[in-house]
Parts: C-alpha cells; structure tokens; sequence
DNA sequence: ACCTGAACACCGTTCAAGT
DNA sequence: ACCTGAACACCGTTCAAGT
C-alpha cells in the first residue's frame, strides 16, 4: 500500500506548481502584456515542460480563468474582513464597495483578468471543473451581498420593495462596481475619462445607488467621503496584506 | 489624371465589402462561437484571400474592433432617436438606458464583440486608427449623455452637486448599463442569475440611480416602468430597424 | 494599385517514449 | 503515475509574384 502522507505531499506539491505556474503567468501580464501571453512564453519561464503545464491547465484560456479564480477568492477574503468594520448595514456595503475598488486599483493586471475571463472566448475554452469553481466563488461573493442586504431590510434600514428585490440590489451593486472598474482601465488606454478619479466615481456611485434605495441614514445624513478616507487609514493596510498575501 | 469617379468607386467598393466581411465575422461569432473566429475561417467563408483581408483588417483582434465600432455607430444612431422620445429628460435619459438595453438584447453577438474589445488582449492587438475612431465613437456617446445631464441641471430638475459632477454622472450611467448588461450573458452562461431579467433589472437600477440623483419627477412620482413599457411599444419597433438595418 | 496564395513563424495541443 | 519534448495541426502574418 502507499504510505499515508503521499498523496496529501502530491496533492500539495502539486498546489504548489500550480501557484507558481499563475504567479508566472501574472509577470507575463503585468510586464509584457496580455498579448504575450503564450503556453510557450509560460514553459520558457517556468522550470516544467509544455506537457506538465497542459496536465494544470486544458488551455490558454483556462490559465486566465485559474487567474480569475485566484481573484474571486481574494475578494471573497477582502469582502469578509471588510464587513466586519462597518457600524451600520450601509457601512458594511459600503465597505464592500470599497475593497472592489481597491483591489481594481491596487492590482489592475488581476481585475483585467476577471473581466477577460467574463469574455465568451475565454469562457468557451476553460475546463468545465474551472467553471464550476468560479460560480462557486461568485455565488459566495454574491451571498455576501445579499445577506447584508437582507440584514438591513430586517433592521428597517432599506425600505422592502415588492418582487425578488434582494437579489436584483445584489446585481445592481455588482453591476455598478463591475461596470465602474471595467469602463476605467480600456477608458485610460484610449485617452477617455483622462480627469475622473476611479475612487471617486465609485464612492459616488454608490452613495447614489443607496440614496435611491433609500438605505438609511442616507448620504444627506452621514458623509460617507469621510467613511471611505477611514476605510483608506484603518482598512487599507490589512486589505493589501490579504491581496498581496502569497503574490509576488 | 485619374476620371472623377473613380476614386470615389473604388472607396465605396472597398467599404462594401468590408462591410460585408464583418458581416461575415458576425455570422461566425454567433453561429460558431467566439473561439471559432479565426482568419483562416474568415477567408474561408469569404470570396478575397487572406491578404485581402489583411488589408483591411491589421490583425484578428482588429476584427473585433471593427464590430464594436458598428455596434457604438448604431448605438448612438439608436441614442440620437430615443432621445427625443421623452418628454422630460428623465424620461430621455430613461429612454437612452432602454437602447443600451434593448441593443444588448437583441444583438448580443455585437454586445459581446464591445465587451471583449474593451479587453487588453485586443485592445493590444488593433489598429491605432481603430480606437481613435472608437475613442471618437465614444466621446460622442458620452456627449448626448452629458448634454442630456446638463439640460436637466438648466431646467432645475437635477440639483447641482459640487465638482466635476456632469463627466461623473455621465460616467455612472454608463457604468450601470455597461455593467448590467456585461454581467449578465457570462452570469447566464456559468448558471448565474437565472431567474433575473435583463429589462427588468436595467430599469430598476436607472430608477435607483435617477431617484438617488435627485432626478425629477422621482419613480415615487411617475411610474417609470409604464414608460418604459411605452417604449417598448412605440420606440422599439424603430430602434429595432436601425440595429438590424444593413444586418443580416 | 491591388490581389493572390504559397510560405513562414509561432503557437496551441497531443502523445509516444521515458523515468 | 507522472514527466518530457518532439511532433503535428492550425493559425496569424507576410510578401514575392502576378494582374
């Protein structure tokens, strides 16, 4: 019979190949370019051969996904600790705001990631077994959301409204930060949006979307500007340790 | 010297069939997947040869370029029509967020075409005078939304808010349909929001994002899914011309 | 001046041979 | 059981030759 600790010592050593093979493919990305991206730029920097690198990943296109996952997972861990800090439900959404944006911000390559990942190119040529991880994850980031929501419909702090409306406020927030992320970074490259603020627009944005659902005390009431440069001073630092925990 | 004409001739010939080779592009987008658009595919269900194409075209990605570019012409001919439909510009504004809608609905092979554009991997591979001309494309947009903004500030029905409030709330709205309507096909094709709709979901976060502004009248005001339900019946049928005007 | 398609280089993917 | 890298097929891109 095998002995008890190989497989675990596999299945970790494993793991392991598999973490540098993406923190590889992320120095391609970040230094040379998406377009540089190739299976074969990928086993020229890495120490295994094509062969080995295709018994991780079924495609190009399914190293982008990993990537994305590795993403999904970080926010997931941004999302946790940063609920936490909040004193009300519209502190805590806002606080979940505020970590999308500093990831979006403090790691354009990832977040370039999650999106080209959202692209039907690469959504058609990823591993079904990746696909199905990545749902996973969104669904957990998404029941965060939600159940904020739904805490703050309890504690009549957001007015009910008729219909499936927690999960459509959990597609709005997302979009918006989806959609305020998305639009920045191609906007830069060709010359559009040259004087908005990515933090900026986002706080408002959100300050916006709450007002409008009336999520109490509404932004009339409190300075949320004055919560987000908290988040900034107090948040921050752990934040940025989580995203850049086991990178680089 | 050359005869008159003949420049002219031959500029049209070319823009035909240019035309009818994103056309072509199209057909393999929708019909066989994003993964199945490649150049020999191209040439293949083309009548030129591959040099041909390259002459119009400066790579693959150049490809995707060119489609997002007919899908921003056609969005803003959709916007220069539905923004005089409303009869305040809230309803305008409403109306403008109903094309974006309506045109990633009914073409969502050309919605995912301006989605994948924005991604690096293409962005990095088109032609210059591609994204100047899609840089331009979009400016326009961004111009009928903010002009739209602006009208609304004059009539004292959007109250002035300190800074560079116009760029950013133009900004916004696009973000909020940009987002919307991104999240939504890859969310469908992973298993995600299944039981949301698109049209609905739209209509709700402009509604929270207006209300949220100060837009007047407020949704608690007019009922704002009427209207859009107007438009459904009196401004669809038009915009559906323009979209599929020189398609298919 | 423009079109052609063979030619080339590179890349994605596989698999027989090796350990 | 897993790794290797040669081999293959396909694809993107170019360009000498042709009209």
């Amino acid at each position: 019979m095998t002995q008890p600790d190989n497989p675990s010592l596999r299945t970790r050593q494993r793991q392991q190949r598999e973490a540098q093979l993406l923190q590889l493919a992320r120095h391609i990305l970040q230094h040379e370019g998406f377009a540089a991206l190739s299976m074969d730029r990928l086993t020229a920097l890495s120490d295994v051969s094509k062969g080995t690198i295709y018994n991780h990943f079924c495609s190009k296109e399914d190293v982008l996904t990993a990537l994305s996952i590795s993403s999904l997972q970080r926010l997931n861990l941004l999302f946790q600790r940063a609920v936490q800090h909040g004193t009300h439900s519209r502190e805590c959404a806002l606080a979940l705001h505020y970590c999308y944006c500093l990831f979006g911000e403090s790691e354009p390559a990832l977040f370039l990631c999650l999106f080209s990942a959202a692209t039907p190119a690469v959504l058609e040529k990823a591993s079904p077994e990746r696909l199905a991880l990545r749902l996973q994850l969104e669904q957990q980031l998404l029941a965060q959301c939600e159940q904020l929501i739904q805490q703050a419909c309890l504690h009549l702090v957001l007015p009910p409204a008729a219909g499936t409306l927690v999960s459509h406020y959990a597609y709005l927030n997302w979009a918006l930060a989806f959609g305020s992320n998305a639009l920045f970074a191609p906007g830069q490259h060709l010359g559009l949006f040259r004087q908005i603020s990515l933090s900026d627009v986002c706080l408002q944005g959100v300050n916006l979307l709450f007002d409008g659902m009336g999520w109490q005390p509404l932004s009339t009431q409190q300075d949320y500007q004055q919560y987000w440069r908290q988040l900034d001073l107090q948040l921050k630092p752990g934040l940025l340790e989580i995203i850049h925990k086991e990178l680089s």
